[in-house]
DNA sequence: TTGATTTGGTGATGTACATCACATTTTGTA
DNA sequence: TACAAAATGTGATGTACATCACCAAATCAA
């Protein structure tokens, strides 16, 4: 992990939409506040338990969320884009982090004292605003997706999962799967071997190709209706 | 629905945390644009789909908020104490409503005009925050309650239920079940059948005690080594 | 380059729970 | 009070998917 020189978070050409409100004055404390960081594939940023002490703002890079239940399996939440804030609702809501953030890319991140991000919200209005809408968003989304989880059947969250990478995250008809079989698995809550299963019939049926890790979506309209039908 | 006679949100008892930081002449633009009415039990307050032109305030009673999957299938995601806000996440990120909200008793609410609220947001960042630290805490309860549902098996998803009643909804070991073994099915993401097996199961054991609609729960202990090992 | 570790593929088997099909009880209402 | 509708109880049956077991391929580390 690399602090990288610190510069004005008026510069930063990656600075949310909210921080984009702050006034002159505010922006200063936040770069008095704030520390660059770059990150490798495969380090985690910070894991559920943890305190919140200081909030993290994505600026590069894909980052997956998730949690570990009591029966000790793991349940992917969300991957994450650049652009957005990790764990705000636990940062908001609670003294510890409810999730853990490991990098599936190289990561540039900026550590923000949390103290200081509350300020910011409480003195600000419009900049409040933001964050909530970001934040009511973000988890009537996750919500929705957790809810399916438990609505639908084996194919359909399979459906749902490559729907979720081809329009949400890479909103393209083929990308390259950032996560392994076992992640998938944990992201549709189902077993790796239930995956594999699935990937072989899909292909068989001619709805997506596969070639190592890349994942071409043909038939878009099928998936779509799988993703419907359950 | 009957409308009460309005009187100033500056003297209502039942008035949020948030409201309560309001300043005078906040809370006389709140006063202009609120209005109480009662509701019986049964009435639909309003459904997923619909715009969220006002945000509704639960003064009294209890409300179950729910959504129909794209199997038809009712999914119900947590029952509303009084003193809550339905649907803030909805209104604060979208033009719709995402969820219904059902009165599971007589209630009392207040409506309040959604632009005004979202002004409030904006001129007083103290109660944007209150509204954020509220916001952030229902959804990660709700998501870590959803993520439950398939990470755990069903024995230990009905004992989840059981103990929301007893320590979230009603804070006693003895309560009166306020929906029916369909909702509770809809609750715990299984179907009615498997909720009567299970309640008679539990009863067998000596966990539970069942009398009509009155439950007592008899081994707290086990009920929540239940919910642990799924 | 090699051996170790992680990741991915596939069959055989078991089981948790849904589904179906009724009977019974309770609740709401005409 | 009586009848219809909704809610509950319980068995028989089916199946989606986890689990287990093992092998192959890819990746990583020395």
């Amino acid at each position: 992990m690399t602090v990288i020189n610190k510069y004005d978070c008026v510069l930063c050409k990656d600075k949310s939409c909210a921080v984009a409100i702050l006034t002159p004055d505010e922006l200063k404390l936040l770069t008095g506040n704030c520390s660059e960081v770059e990150l490798k594939r495969g380090d985690t940023i910070f894991k559920a338990g943890s305190l919140t002490t200081h909030i993290v703002y994505l600026k590069t890079g894909l980052v997956k969320e998730s949690l570990i239940g009591s029966n000790k399996k793991e349940q992917i939440i969300q991957l994450i884009k650049a652009h957005s804030y990790l764990g705000l609702s636990s940062m908001l809501g609670y003294k510890t982090n409810h999730y853990s953030y490991k990098a599936l890319e190289d990561l540039r991140v900026c550590y923000i004292d949390s103290t200081v991000f509350k300020q910011l919200v409480q003195s600000n209005g419009k900049f409040a605003f933001e964050i909530l809408v970001s934040v009511s968003r973000e988890n009537l989304n996750n919500y929705h997706r957790c809810v399916n989880k438990s609505l639908k059947q084996m194919y359909g969250r399979f459906a749902d999962a490559m729907l979720y990478f081809s329009q949400v995250i890479y909103e393209s008809n083929t990308f390259d799967l950032p996560i392994t079989q076992n992640d998938l698995a944990a992201l549709t809550a189902t077993t790796r071997e239930s995956i594999t299963r699935t990937f072989t019939k899909f292909k068989n049926e001619g709805i997506i190709e596969l070639n190592g890790k890349t994942i071409t979506i043909l038939k878009m309209d099928l998936l779509e209706n799988i993703s419907k039908t359950g």
